[in-house]
DNA sequence: TGCAATTAGTTCTAATTAGTACTAAACTAG
DNA sequence: CTAGTTTAGTACTAATTAGAACTAATTGCA
């Protein structure tokens, strides 16, 4: 059996590995880890949010979410509040510290990622996002 | 600034989890971590190999490598002797426990990943491929 | 209405992860 | 030959991860 996949697959892993490579020192040094960046980003200049959605967002599950909330909120960056319309869930947004952290670290990273991405034409994004996009659909 | 490359991103974090969750359970049904199973399938068929040449075909990092092996070694699964030709490395290898492992659960897996991949051409494959290749080297 | 099923989030466990510092062995240049 | 550098692997830490079991609140349906 010829498994014409599994280069795939191989690929797949290496490209995710090469952008956590890339991403992830650059984040470290502003004092974050991509998981923690990823919340930030999500939750910057947008309304608060549920749990649920800032992990369908973030694509992080919600057992590892409550960690890294914690930590985040122990660190004054986000805050709880709750939800009066559901009192299962609770709203989720940056403080006031939380949202100048944003708006240093935010930009900053996205020219750091530019950087990478400034060889590739709009056309060559356009074919990998739907090629990925493929990907994705092919494990459904 | 208008971040156009952003999608990619979320596909490539798309496309690695939906991997992940197809890949994940199946070898969770055969007692298997997906690192373990890459550490299993690499050693499988080939001839004793270093920590680090382990370390690079399965793309898992030499820190984490130690934890991985110790676990697998303590199962019998694998085996580490000495290398007479640097004492600083090791030769790790299948045991006879562990090749019978990789018998049974190498293809099984495989034919698991093949039920995906067998809705996809080989031309697609082949795009496939070219542009993970190309995202790989963006981060380089 | 009231009970069953669903949903939101927490808790817990085992494993992986990157990263850094460390030990010991091997290589290399003077 | 020997001191400095590189290399292989381990030890340790903090964080993330999936998954499963759990609690509490809500919803839906009969």
């Amino acid at each position: 059996m010829q498994a014409h996949f599994l280069p795939v697959l191989r690929n797949l892993v290496s490209a995710y590995q090469a952008f956590e490579r890339y991403s992830a020192p650059d984040l470290r040094a502003m004092g974050l880890t991509m998981t923690q960046f990823d919340v930030i980003a999500t939750l910057g200049n947008q309304p608060p949010m549920t749990c649920k959605e800032l992990g369908e967002k973030t694509l992080v599950t919600k057992g590892t979410l409550t960690g890294v909330l914690e930590r985040l909120e122990s660190k004054g960056i986000l805050e709880r509040k709750l939800n009066p319309e559901d009192a299962r869930s609770q709203m989720i947004g940056l403080t006031i510290e939380g949202q100048k952290l944003f708006e240093r670290v935010f930009p900053a990273h996205l020219q750091h990622l530019g950087r990478a991405f400034n060889q590739l034409s709009t056309g060559e994004l356009e074919k990998l996002s739907t090629a990925l996009q493929t990907l994705t659909n092919t494990f459904k």
